[in-house]
DNA sequence: TAGATTGTTAATCGATTAACAATC
DNA sequence: TAGATTGTTAATCGATTAACAATC
């Protein structure tokens, strides 16, 4: 699980194997092959064995995955056996209504505050997390254990709010602002720009004529 | 500007292309090498080059490239010279923060109107944008033109959803529920699948141990 | 045991990088 | 003209697919 040699691509579907394997879980599906799983989800068989054995198989041969295990296995694979403490930078329209949207949804990921410059916002609730002012970032970080934060302000202030964050002990940024952070080492950056995904939608819905 | 050939990986990496000339401009830079922009945004100069003759060299020899007519010339390639009028379908707390987010902020993307299921959200406004029954989503998408509808409901209605806008005239759906939508071709779809970000920035939090 | 299907090696394909001639 | 830098071809690298022996 801790190899580092595993390529970009394959991380890249693993929540998309962890969502259709939590759906047939759900189906009651007990066991599934290679080339079933390639039929619902429109890879290859041979690629979807390639990417489970990057992590040591999975499967047995004549029979298939089992389902739950299948599952359980890749959610470990991506933390997801593990509790995130979260807090939110930025608690503008989107900022807010990540926190609405992710609360209580996903096990394992809180939101245990949020922070914004607006001093009209300070002592207020979005959903059931405080909003505080952006100076107690630090001390609030390092009480809490938080190792999340989720950075939805605007393009302009991202990058010093970012490196407000560098020494507190935070080890990865869900960054919703529309830059790219240059981050230390010691922080994981994942980036979400809602801008460039419409643009890509806009370059197909064009691209024949 | 039609060409089918053009790799994903490519297309992909167009909007941050756009981002960046879109801030040298803002800051005043006039011509910029491959060389610069390699270093700027940390990818190499030779994919740089690659990826802009994928639609005829914007450069020229000796010289580099005139930010300003690249901006503009990849704002073309992906579209975001033409306007797009769109709909949104769930209007819980996501649709309505990126309908705030999104509305007069970017040219060309404009939100016509939005719809929900609840009956006691039809007509009400959320920022400029009045939100009307499920029903009504054919004969708007008609009236208005919309060529984009922005998908928030929940998973579970989201396939069911998508079907009622398969015969309207819409081109492209985006997609914020965390289903893959199996679209008719000539609808073309672009995911947010939140959970699976989020997923991967787990991931990459605990890769190191 | 026979059939099925994995795990894994080999072959192919595509994308990235390097190199350099063309040319501003 | 000389220097700089593109456009483009060739080389490399990595990811995907095919094939099949291992084995349940």
């Amino acid at each position: 699980m801790e190899d580092k040699g595993i390529s970009r691509a394959v991380i890249t579907r693993l929540p998309r194997y962890y969502r259709y394997l939590g759906d047939l879980k759900h189906e009651g599906v007990e066991r599934i092959s290679s080339q079933e799983l390639s039929r619902i989800m429109h890879v290859t068989a041979s690629q979807i064995r390639q990417d489970f054995n990057n992590f040591g198989g999975f499967g047995q041969q004549g029979y298939g995955y089992n389902t739950n295990y299948l599952h359980q296995e890749i959610g470990k694979i991506l933390g997801l056996d593990k509790d995130h403490y979260m807090i939110l930078i930025g608690a503008g329209n989107l900022g807010q209504a990540i926190i609405k949207y992710m609360h209580f949804k996903k096990r394992g990921f809180y939101f245990k505050g949020a922070f914004d410059i607006d001093p009209s916002l300070h002592g207020t609730m979005v959903d059931t997390v405080m909003i505080y002012p952006m100076d107690q970032i630090a001390p609030f970080v390092k009480e809490h254990g938080i190792d999340m934060a989720v950075l939805t302000v605007p393009k302009a202030a991202a990058k010093e709010t970012a490196e407000l964050l560098y020494d507190t002990g935070i080890k990865a940024i869900w960054n919703f602002a529309h830059v790219d952070l240059e981050t230390p080492p010691h922080i994981e950056v994942e980036n979400v720009h809602l801008y460039d995904s419409i643009m890509k939608l806009s370059y197909n819905l064009h691209k024949n004529g």
